[in-house]
DNA sequence: ATTAATCCCATAGGTTTTGTAGGTTTCAGG
DNA sequence: CCTGAAACCTACAAAACCTATGGGATTAAT
């Protein structure tokens, strides 16, 4: 399951990219010639309710993490450092919740050995990767241009 | 992520179908005449270094949600009350680990309404929905017989 | 100067996960 | 009938993780 943070964040993103639409309908094909104008935490927490305080540390995350950008001080807030078209969901569930495979030994992002199985005998493992790259097929075409389409 | 309990159940459950494969083989195609011979915790746990107590716990959850019956008393043990090709690994994970989707309001066993969301106007909702079917797709075809299988 | 915003860090409270402990019941074999 | 081996059951404990909250520091527009 997602965590409420990714949830959250899904929420705020949406609202985010719903208050610039109509720039980002301009420059539809990935292009964002020049920063859109930022939306701060109050903003969008009157659009959707959550935590302030819990939204902002999301938002420290996915800015950390290259998602967002910010701009401090009055009339700041934040904005995408991409266009919407080019930020696939699964970038947004990694930096929030980690590994989107089902086993570290799967995971293409956060790897981890796994003791006491084989990997090219373990058949749990075929079928995880498997599991992976269906995921992987929606997660990483899916953007959040499409969290506002219909 | 699957739980460790996940985990431990399909390396358990890989050790169980092997164990009796020889029985299983003889009846492809779903068909399960007799029970096949009991296999205890220590058994398993011989073979697949794990914790005897959780091991217990976990096939218990297993035994009375229907995967496994059981035999008590010396020369006891567990054993598949079907063909494994007939126990997607879906139900294991539903059983051990709860849904399968990425959020409740898309769960097919354990749905919960999605408060403040439309689900027919929510792009996460659509979104989350191909996760889940795309996830099914592998997780409902394949089953514990496949774990043994190379 | 004031105000509104991000930024940063620590930590609290709750829940879930991951087991552990101890004892009870059941059954086969001698 | 006795013994040992196995499942069965309940409670609980330790650790990890999730979901926030609090208090301030910094930055920038007016």
């Amino acid at each position: 399951m997602l965590s409420k943070k990714a949830q959250y964040a899904f929420r705020a993103l949406a609202v985010m990219v719903e208050k610039s639409s109509a720039q980002f309908r301009e420059h539809a094909g990935g292009a964002l010639p020049s920063e859109t104008k930022p939306i701060s935490i109050r903003d969008i927490v009157e659009t959707q309710p959550m935590s302030v305080k819990f939204l902002e540390s999301i938002f420290l995350e996915l800015r950390r993490a290259g998602v967002l950008d910010s701009k401090k001080g009055k009339g700041g807030g934040y904005f995408l450092r991409r266009h919407p078209e080019d930020i696939p969901l699964a970038q947004v569930i990694r930096i929030l919740d980690g590994p989107i495979a089902q086993l570290p030994c799967v995971s293409l992002n956060f790897y981890q050995k796994c003791e006491g199985c084989n990997e090219q005998q373990c058949g749990l493992h075929h079928i995880m990767a498997e599991v992976r790259d269906a995921n992987l097929a929606v997660l990483e075409k899916r953007t959040l241009w499409d969290l506002v389409r219909e």
